[in-house]
DNA sequence: TTTCGATTTGTAATCGATTACATTTTTTCC
DNA sequence: GGAAAAAATGTAATCGATTACAAATCGAAA
């Protein structure tokens, strides 16, 4: 009697309560219209009197569905990726999945651990934020995969399907725009070096350059990894340069912030001085002091694209395409101006 | 024949190729020293041969345990939950856990069925990152609620265990602190008025004065909603006061962005005209062109303090305490200066 | 009214692991 | 070497749904 009222209802009990049978239980659940009117109602009764949830872990097992999908995602803190995550958590949502976000913190063997959980059985697609990690299958012999789509960084090498921004031709606009400025002498803030996103902007830094018959002054290029104290550090190279740069354009934003702060802390104004471009539109760009000329990249739109493609995939569906490189956009603001 | 090397394999395949029973196999898999060393090899053996993967499902279904928490975030893509997102998803790792991520985009509807979705077995524990979710249990009748801690936010009127930054203290640390650089007229601007947070840190600014006998000059105090746009209609009102503010403290940072914004671009410099203090130490505050004074919370600290209260929970052990305070520390960078 | 087909419902097998309990093997100790 | 204890393994029930197939019910046409 306790028991009865402590115990988690489960789809029999139900059943019994309508007086019928668990399939006509799980018919009136699932696919209401295949169950008369009538019994649907009483079930739907019984549902409530008894306070009845299915068990997920059974239907997922029964079915071996479980319309889940997980991201494997280097950082859910950065603020890149977790607006990426906006538009794949909304577009699941649409469809009727759920989203699994598997932070991996850059650690490979995270990676590798998430990728073969999901082999077994624990999500029905995988979504990849990350072009470093390359799913070897499971064991490292059979090949059963769970569909797979890659976003933001393609994988080399790789066939898995993917979304990314058209980095090239962005970094190419951008470099055009800052020449049509007038300015000639274009620094430029590298990424991490075998990265390959920083690969195609810097190819799309030199392309806008070769346009006009100019080559790259090496004194101008200098290394850096993202982060905003590689842009400070740039800006002192730069400053201790006998000749400044007109222009530098640094291939993320809190590079092109730590770029402004090193200028300004020496006393040089951005843009009177000197122009500063970035690359990612990242939430502060427009906030910041001055506001940021930069790369609009469509995050939630790739998140939105590479998760349409992926349910194409789990549902059998051939995707619209298996490669798709999304147009960025030049936001003009006040860090460049006309020399 | 064929089939063999399609179907995935199951527990009894390797049990077959290692000669010895699944039990066997289960127990060499998830408790290895209940095996003797020579089987273990075995069943390692046969598992590398076949290529087999456990059944999450199954195994869930079995065992009742998902080893999965649930994290209902109101926005991913917002900063702030981002990173106390880390902060779970490392304790939650440590633990031999996975996380799952509900972004409800604000919208209750998914909040609740997110929440229902959690009694179904979906996961182990849940995690409310957010202060209007007040999960009815399911049918809104008997009540077998998944174990569930809150965080950032507390739910006002339940008993859910919680864990916040202790919101009013800091704030008014903040105020005093601009007390003592010797500002006297201190605006505020506000966050959105039913926010428990926002109740929580006006108290503390107006703590803060009362402790100097000052009350809070309500010309000075600014309504808003967190959002960038509102700190700068706040810079509009306080310049079209008769007599500006020596300070103002905005309870978030990207209001203190729109002020410093407002302000600048009316001439007026930061720190030098007016200081300026923030709520938040948001990543791009110390990027910020000023740096931002502003009130440090420590929010991966705070994910990790919720879960592992979840943990203890789940696991059946009483948390040490279940209403966590966590102190916030006052960053002075270079947006406040002495009057 | 009867018959046939369509609709609705029921019976019972099934998904793939875990684990209580029983049984066998190994170790320990006198 | 043998008895008792400990360790390792095996047998088979079990978790809670879904669904193929069979059976029952219903409706419409003849």
């Amino acid at each position: 009697m306790m028991d009865e009222r402590l115990r988690k209802p489960r789809i029999d009990d139900v059943a019994r309560r309508a007086g019928v049978s668990t399939a006509t239980v799980s018919r009136a659940l699932a696919t209401p219209d295949q169950v008369k009117p009538k019994t649907r109602a009483a079930v739907e009764k019984a549902v409530l009197e008894t306070g009845y949830v299915l068990n997920v872990a059974a239907r997922n097992l029964r079915t071996n569905r479980t319309h889940a999908v997980l991201a494997v995602v280097p950082d859910v803190a950065n603020i890149f990726f977790s607006q990426v995550l906006r538009g794949i958590s909304d577009t699941l949502h649409q469809h009727g999945y759920r989203l699994v976000i598997a932070d991996t913190g850059n650690d490979p063997e995270r990676e590798r651990d998430h990728a073969e959980f999901a082999q077994a059985g624990w999500v029905d697609g995988l979504l990849l934020l990350n072009g470093r990690l390359l799913p070897t299958p499971p064991g490292g012999r059979r090949r059963l995969a769970v569909p797979t789509v890659s976003l933001c960084e393609r994988i080399p090498g790789s066939d898995i399907p993917y979304v990314e921004t058209a980095n090239r031709e962005a970094a190419r606009a951008m470099t055009e725009h800052l020449l049509q400025l007038g300015h000639r002498r274009i620094g430029y803030v590298c990424g991490p070096p075998n990265n390959i996103l920083e690969h195609d902007r810097f190819a799309g830094y030199r392309d806008a350059l070769a346009a006009r018959g100019l080559v790259p002054d090496l004194a101008l290029v200098r290394p850096g990894d993202y982060t905003l104290a590689a842009g400070e550090a740039a800006a002192s190279a730069y400053l201790a340069l006998p000749e400044l740069p007109d222009a530098v354009f640094a291939s993320n934003d809190a590079m092109a912030m730590g770029l402004i702060r090193g200028f300004t802390a020496a006393g040089l104004s951005v843009p009177e001085a000197i122009s500063i471009a970035g690359f990612d539109d990242i939430e502060f760009a427009g906030a910041y002091n001055p506001a940021l000329t930069t790369v609009h990249q469509a995050r939630s739109e790739i998140g939105a694209r590479a998760t349409t493609m992926l349910i194409d995939l789990i549902e059998g569906r051939q995707p619209a395409s298996r490669e798709v490189h999304l147009p960025a956009e030049i936001v003009m603001r006040d860090s460049t101006r006309e020399r």
